[in-house]
DNA sequence: ATATGTTTAGTCAAAGTTAGTCAAAGAAAG
DNA sequence: CTTTCTTTGACTAACTTTGACTAAACATAT
């Protein structure tokens, strides 16, 4: 389901770089609860995965979702870098990779390799530790590229 | 029972390089418990084997297979990775990384993410674990460009 | 202006649905 | 007989769905 209505938004998104919708009508059209949107949104449509979402309560109330793509690759990897901060989970971390891959930032290859180095089986065990340990590895990891010659 | 199961899912990889099953109901398939499946996965569809396994859990969960092209170069990957070991001193993963790109396996971005990732000051600073945290890293790296996916 | 009611969206935790792990038991091979 | 491989199932972890409760914005009456 949750996936379905992912699909839905993202495929709206393809076409327009916002899109606005009012909670309780996209429940009542794929005829679920109105939380589950919430969920939708915060899993996948996240600000790691390039997304903005503004929501008003109220009458006319409503939740929209920008799509945004900084203009300058360096720019967007300050902002990645400043969202890492000093610790991240995989979960996000994976999300800031595949942006980055998405962006035409990163080859495949170097996306793998990302992955890799943000994978939490392989550091300590220590949800919080691995958490700062996985932070400090993006982070120079993306600010490495940076400053290197833009691939092929 | 193990071996039918796998020759079920080689037949359907040998047409569509890329299979996705539900676990519980390819274990009902062959009437045999779930884990059973994660065993056959296990076992017959490893890296080493040209196979990549992607999951996922809860609801719309599943387990995808995908065949995977081995790149020539991928027996001295696996070498390289046997002597790594489970503990790897900053240096001699530094000249390892260089060797592969020396080599044309990796590129020049790819060797600097690599050193990257290989860096002691971005681990604990115990130097015991942070070798073995640098093995762990290393060699998942190298196995994981051993292999080209097929197209999208 | 203020109070009250209505209409939205947000939060959170419990319940539900998958897959993963691990070790003991059983079977097969050497 | 011993070793290795396979089968099983109890327990765990990850992800999703649901709904009761809360919070905010707007509308209306006083």
């Amino acid at each position: 389901m949750s996936d379905i209505i992912e699909a839905y938004l993202k495929k709206v998104l393809k076409q327009q770089e916002k899109v606005e919708i009012r909670r309780s009508e996209i429940a009542q059209l794929f005829d679920c609860v109105p939380s589950q949107i919430n969920y939708v949104i915060n899993t996948r449509f996240t600000i790691q995965q390039g997304y903005l979402v503004e929501s008003k309560r109220g009458g006319g109330g409503y939740i929209r979702i920008i799509k945004v793509r900084l203009l300058d690759e360096s720019d967007l990897m300050d902002t990645m870098i400043e969202i890492i901060g000093k610790s991240i989970s995989e979960r996000d971390a994976q999300s800031i990779v595949q942006t980055l891959y998405e962006d035409d930032i990163i080859s495949k290859r170097e996306a793998k390799l990302m992955l890799v180095a943000v994978d939490k089986t392989l550091y300590t065990g220590d949800r919080i530790i691995d958490n700062q340990i996985r932070a400090n590895l993006l982070k120079s990891m993306i600010a490495n590229l940076k400053y290197e010659e833009p691939r092929e």
